[in-house]
DNA sequence: GCCATCCCTTCAGCCGATCTTCAGGTTGGG
DNA sequence: CCCAACCTGAAGATCGGCTGAAGGGATGGC
């Protein structure tokens, strides 16, 4: 597809907020933009961006909390902005989960190059990934299972694609349930109930195994 | 348990240097220092690290022709330190391919905190252990003999992998309860059970090896 | 506003894998 | 040859993981 990669700005300023559109457009990015994040759910699932810059100033609910709103409802990556240069919003920030962060005021070329740069390491630019038979599009929201189309639940799907950026890769049950619900409590029930549900989606041959004692892994056996 | 993590540090200024290694190495991880990156295709063959360290303004090659090398030779991720605030070379640093950078002066607690944010978003890397024909894959969960695929236990594979760490080395019955098992009491016969169940698994030629009196070390015998 | 529906989460029972212990056999140094 | 150290098969106890079911919150249609 024509691969355009969509950000999300949630910024109040409205002379930043128009600049940075601007200079995301000019760079080949899809964009959309928001004073606040009151709407921030429903922008998720219908533009589903790739990656969302968050001010940290906001009203309402402040950047950090949409943080968790993003983590908890897309694989969206997160760029935070923070007009305090304090070193601990940075932390928070980046302990919260943000993939990048960058100090108001910046200069626009930077938070493009921020901006690609995070799309690059996420590896979003590709928005669909293969393993095996299995097509996930992370863009246009759709799995397929031997070119069948497969429904998810939100959570199955994010949980999927958790497993299916990092295949191969045995991620415990805690490590799912920190990256994939923003959950710090420990109910290892709670992902056998959703991997189990998502096997039985996902069909024959198993591409989900367990590993015992360690946790989940999407691998294609041969 | 997961291996630690290895971060190689290359930087002139020796206290610099001392700072970040002791503050990596507080965090849990596996450290080395340079001076300059005389040696990096080296140090990259040898250590092995997950996550390069890399001043900018350096001696001989500097950071940006050092990135590239680790680029060409590894997997690992690079975080950048630069002395200049110019946004210049930030940008070049991170069109450069650089995962993060960070701008001197910093706080140490920071560094920390962006070193296990790449990481975390590098997916954590694939620590691959290699002994003769033996291959162990902690982050894939596989432990393969001549290419083949063995099936091990929980218990079994936290043992190989700390006989692995150790490789060369006897380690007593009562060292292995310790770290392996978290044991205060002394039952060897314990390990025993293990270590012949593991040996099953393993098959020939044999790579563990009992030194009686003392303990068990994982060896390629010449 | 009310009801149906969907989905997330928790609970409980089940099953098989795995851990640990025990008992008896084997090995090797002195 | 003897004894301590080590090996290993077997078995009961325990644990980790799977799944059907049900409570409850959110959503959307009427």
């Amino acid at each position: 597809m024509g691969e355009q990669a969509r950000v999300l700005v949630v910024e109040d300023a409205e002379a930043i907020r128009a600049a940075v559109l601007t200079g995301l457009t000019d760079a080949g990015f899809g964009v959309a933009g928001r004073p606040d994040g009151a709407e921030l759910e429903r922008d998720l699932a219908t533009f589903r961006p790739d990656l969302v810059v968050l001010d940290v100033m906001l009203p309402g609910r402040d950047g950090f909390a949409l943080l968790e709103v993003v983590r908890r409802n897309s694989a969206a990556g997160v760029l935070l902005l923070t007009a305090r240069d304090g070193i601990d919003d940075r932390l928070r920030g980046l302990r919260g989960g943000a993939d990048d962060y960058l100090v108001k005021p910046f200069v626009l070329a930077e938070l493009v190059a921020r901006v690609t740069a995070v799309l690059r390491r996420l590896g979003r630019t590709p928005t669909v990934v293969e393993i095996g038979d299995l097509m996930l599009d992370s863009a246009a929201g759709t799995v397929l299972r031997a070119g069948r189309p497969i429904e998810l639940t939100a959570t199955e799907r994010r949980l999927l694609e958790h497993l299916a950026a990092h295949r191969d890769q045995v991620l415990s049950k805690t490590q799912l349930l920190t990256s994939v619900w923003g959950y710090e409590d420990f109910d290892p029930n709670l992902v056998e109930v959703h991997i189990s549900a998502l096997r039985r989606k996902l069909g024959e041959p198993r591409l989900l195994h367990t590993v015992r004692g360690l946790g989940y892994v999407l691998r294609v056996e041969q």
